[in-house]
DNA sequence: ATAATTCGAACGAACGTTCGAATAGTGCGT
DNA sequence: ACGCACTATTCGAACGTTCGTTCGAATTAT
């Protein structure tokens, strides 16, 4: 088998199951003899468990472009996701329709979410509390905003990340105009409730 | 120590740590530890960790009253969230500020809804689309609605859940009347978007 | 033939559980 | 009120299991 071939049979693997049950709710071994090698070989690829994990988050990461290092602490992995949402709202600012688009560039969004949800959920508020704080300091955010507005709007946008995906997988229906209509109905909140 | 006091404190400790880190992220030696106690105790109030585990979903399901058992299984816990939504329907029906009132009497939500949050994520919407179809068929929910929309709807009460939470835990300012008008926000999507 | 890849055994560490001993608490007969 | 037998509680050591990692040998590719 091709080295690459193995290596991403292993990340494909491993993304799923991460994705479904966390880094903890999944071994080596049982990674290993889902993919049908040795347990090895996961130390040989990605130096260990936490490597392949980083590297699956740093594939994941990686649709963004923007981001060059994935580690596995909370913390750290919350530094990315504040980089990720200001990476958003930054390109939003000048273009509209940039939430259709950072969504569909995701290959795989519900894992994506799973992965970085499911260990830090109750952090990435707090989180988002703090972004749009520091972006009232520095006059990107309006300085008069409900922090509830705004906390609202950004959850709004976690909010429609998940029906793109339900729909995507075909969970619920969708229409194009009524996708059209929602991402209107979000910006709306976005940019009349949040940008100065 | 009382019987119950150092079993008090074993759920209490253990509803922090298994809410912020789950139930593989949190061994039993850091619980006692934690707790001041033997590593012995938990096996002996709780016939083992996940007797324990189970104890302290009890404890925050047995707010709403309804719910005889709590296993540990992702598919039971399911079962039990499907319980609790409905619940929730079913008396918000007869009483449009139930949102308000089952939000109040939970004593922790935020560990709550991490407890369900952190291990079945992707499958609650699952679970709500399904509640949904159910509903619909049962002349519930309107026939017409779209399940973008109802869908967005029950997110948007969890959404709320969320806010509320922030809010008495001073990580985000709000007034009683913004709460109000938030609460009858969803009311409108709720009843308007919903219910037949 | 030299390097890259794969394997399986073995390792130490951490896990949850069990168990006998020690301590504290309770109820009863006097 | 007191001593005793019994139960409940607490502890720490030990057990077997599972975990992630390491390493030398075997295999394959260059």
């Amino acid at each position: 088998m091709d080295k690459n071939e193995l290596r991403n049979k292993l990340i494909s693997i491993a993304t799923r199951l991460f994705a479904e049950r966390g880094l903890n709710g999944v071994s080596i071994r049982e990674l290993s003899k889902a993919a049908g090698v040795s347990i090895s070989m996961i130390s040989y690829y990605f130096g260990g468990k936490e490597g392949l994990y980083s590297s699956v988050l740093q594939e994941q990461f990686s649709s963004f472009g923007h981001i060059e290092e994935i580690t596995t602490t909370d913390a750290e992995a919350l530094v990315k996701i504040e980089s990720y949402i200001r990476w958003i709202i930054v390109r939003y600012r000048n273009n509209p329709y940039l939430l259709r688009y950072y969504t569909s560039e995701l290959t795989n969004p519900t894992q994506f979410f799973s992965l970085i949800v499911q260990p830090a959920i109750g952090k990435v508020i707090q989180v988002l509390v703090q972004i749009i704080e520091e972006g009232i300091s520095n006059n990107i955010f309006r300085k008069d905003l409900n922090p509830v507005d705004t906390v609202l709007a950004m959850a709004g946008m976690v909010n429609y990340y998940i029906l793109s995906t339900l729909a995507t997988q075909e969970l619920i229906n969708h229409s194009p105009e009524r996708d059209e209509e929602l991402i209107r109905h979000y910006m709306d909140i976005f940019t009349k409730g949040i940008l100065r």
